[in-house]
DNA sequence: CGCATAACTTACATTTATGTTAGTACTTGA
DNA sequence: TCAAGTACTAACATAAATGTAAGTTATGCG
């Protein structure tokens, strides 16, 4: 199940209802998100090379963020009708328009962050696939 | 408390640890750090008004998000030695350099966010005070 | 004295996010 | 027949974020 009602939820309302910048932030906020976010980046995976890229994320956390990216048209889905099954997954038209958003975030990660290499900022578990 | 050790904290240290990106949504990602961040942006602001500007948010909370803030070096809490007390807080260097941060999630939100005004893009909580 | 203000803190309670484990349906290949 | 691959779902469990309500310390004011 979901919320239904809590001033929790309502001050979510609130702000994402209000603030451009926290409905930016509450889309591409989840924990795996900007891990998804770079791997379609290079083009459109199936689940299972996704999932194999992220060998941290439990399937259960790895299919709601995909829902949820999906449900707020940041990636689409496309079910090929095969034996075995095959779902591939792409960033939409406003998903890629997120690229400067991402660019930006990652440039003043990589200049702050503790331990950042500074050079050729990115997301270094792509490295895994 | 906060945490010790668990799967969730590890793949948070991980993310954060390795993602420029990921790093720098988990610095401005908390429920009411956008708005706290629009309001010192223009200029220091003590407690009492900070508070005022915000009457959704519980005391508890914002001295949770402006303690996390200050930890992250985004903004400087400042104690001056008067009766009644005052605390000023304002935005560090390092906050500052959000600014670009700041304009590309809002920039973003306001072309996609259901509802946007679309023009002069902002956190229209801020209207309040 | 009693109340008000400032900037909190404490103890407690709830909601939401994230994680674990096992199981599903179908088919191909050994 | 038995394991393996695919893209999931369900039931359960824990961790973290957020919220509520009251209390604290110190002083000035009427």
């Amino acid at each position: 199940m979901r919320k239904q009602s809590s001033t929790n939820l309502e001050n979510e309302m609130l702000i994402n209802g209000n603030c451009d910048m926290a409905y930016t932030l509450d889309l591409i906020g989840g924990r795996w998100k900007p891990s998804i976010l770079w791997r379609l980046a290079y083009g459109a995976l199936r689940y299972s090379d996704l999932r194999r890229s992220l060998p941290a994320v439990s399937e259960r956390i790895l299919i709601l963020q995909l829902r949820e990216m999906e449900a707020d048209g940041l990636i689409s889905r496309k079910v090929y009708p095969e034996v075995p099954p095959r779902v591939e997954y792409q960033l939409t038209e406003v998903g890629r328009s997120l690229e400067p958003v991402i660019n930006v975030l990652t440039a003043w990660g990589s200049e702050n962050r503790p331990g950042s290499e500074r050079k050729t900022p990115r997301c270094p578990l792509l490295t895994i696939i």
